[in-house]
DNA sequence: ACGAAGGCTCTTGTATACAAGATTTATCAT
DNA sequence: ATGATAAATCTTGTATACAAGAGCCTTCGT
């Protein structure tokens, strides 16, 4: 009777842990925004907590590069520029077409319907025309695919990459029209993962995540605009 | 002459970075195996610091994955399974591939010059039978291909997983063969960024970094021998 | 002798105290 | 009035103190 109900790692109650969680969070959500600066015991005393987790929280958020960690001059949220976003994008486009091409190669034919099932989960979310909705759905399909990649690290990297990107994808799908597209995309991503075509997968996660071209200019005034209101 | 001597950020003077960056060098080295327990007291006495630092810098190492925290029971050097350590090959491939092909393709004239005079730097530690040299010189001929990507963010990315593998490259090139076998395709290497072949500098160095077949074997017997030893 | 239960010790997690660099403000000189 | 300089203040970095969970050892029962 005594048994450990989760023999995994269930949460575990690290205060450092859960004040890092909820710190990026509020950044994905725009709470804080590029260039904030964080102050420790500001944060202590909103959270009521002393300053030594919050410290260890924000160290934790520097080594993913969400907050820039200046010695003796504090912590603030970073300013990423629109080159190194379309830097960042373009890593992630790679990761991501190597998700594909790998869950092409390896995905059972299982595991292949359970992905059209959470695409098709997506469309409620596209006719109610509800972009937030859209975006919890849109994360977890992409995150089936980096699984489906039955590469763990490599599941690890992109979900990494992924929520450092949060804060502008979420940006990105208030473009009205980029919801729908976006949606049509996956469904050929779908199609090239379950044919098994390696090739085709992968070109065309790619142009579904790459950023260039409008889709830049889109990002970047909803950027300006989010930065300034 | 109050000008600044480095406008560039120069080393921050912070304990806990130190202690990251020294701790981080000695498990490289073999001194702290995967497993080991890593105590703060024991640490702290021994850099003659308190917890506080250390324990800094353990949380900055568990962000790597250099380390595995597990709350309430200390840190550990993390253990790589030899299927991940394929994955994490395999990441690391994908990701030289990528700065290999952006190099093609934006590699100045003078840059290839560069890239392969840093590959003519290793024929003396070739001929000399040095595999330590040749690992220094080895590694900074592949920083040189990240660089060359002028994609900084990629570079970092990069520049991280290179330095979670750095343990297993080092045991890697302790097969005696591989020394000389990892020179001739680093040649090939320029050969096809230097003639903006993207594709082809993609393949090849994909192939020189993705480990499979009789060189996984190698690169597991020797870590077996690391480890017992 | 073997196993389990309870307490004891050891280690980590958190709070507080102290030190030192950075920033700001006020004062003084030109 | 403007600039620089210096002192005061504020914030971060480090050390120490205290709290609590984890692991170990002893002891007791069968």
């Amino acid at each position: 009777m005594d048994i450990a109900p989760n023999p995994a790692d269930n949460e575990p109650p690290r205060l450092a842990n859960q004040l890092a969680d909820q710190l990026a969070e509020r950044i994905a959500m725009g709470d804080y925004l590029p260039g904030s600066r964080l102050d420790e015991v500001d944060l202590a005393e909103r959270f009521g907590v002393s300053r030594t987790p919050v410290r260890e929280a924000l160290i934790q958020l520097g080594s993913t590069g969400l907050l820039t960690l200046r010695p003796r001059r504090g912590a603030v949220v970073t300013e990423v520029s629109p080159q190194r976003l379309m830097e960042m994008f373009d890593v992630m486009a790679e990761l991501e077409s190597m998700c594909a091409r790998l869950a092409a190669r390896r995905a059972t034919r299982d595991e292949c319907l359970a992905l059209r099932a959470q695409h098709d989960d997506c469309v409620d979310a596209v006719q109610g025309n509800d972009p937030d909705e859209y975006y919890l759905r849109n994360e977890r399909f992409h995150h089936a695919i980096y699984r489906l990649s039955h590469n763990s690290f490599l599941e690890e990297q992109a979900l990494a990459l992924s929520r450092r990107l949060r804060p502008y994808r979420r940006l990105q799908l208030r473009v009205r029209a980029r919801v729908n597209s976006s949606f049509a995309e996956h469904a050929g991503v779908v199609d090239a993962i379950s044919s098994g075509d390696e090739e085709l997968a992968a070109q065309r996660i790619r142009g579904h995540v790459t950023i260039q071209g409008e889709r830049f200019a889109d990002l970047l005034s909803s950027l300006a605009r989010a930065t300034q209101g």
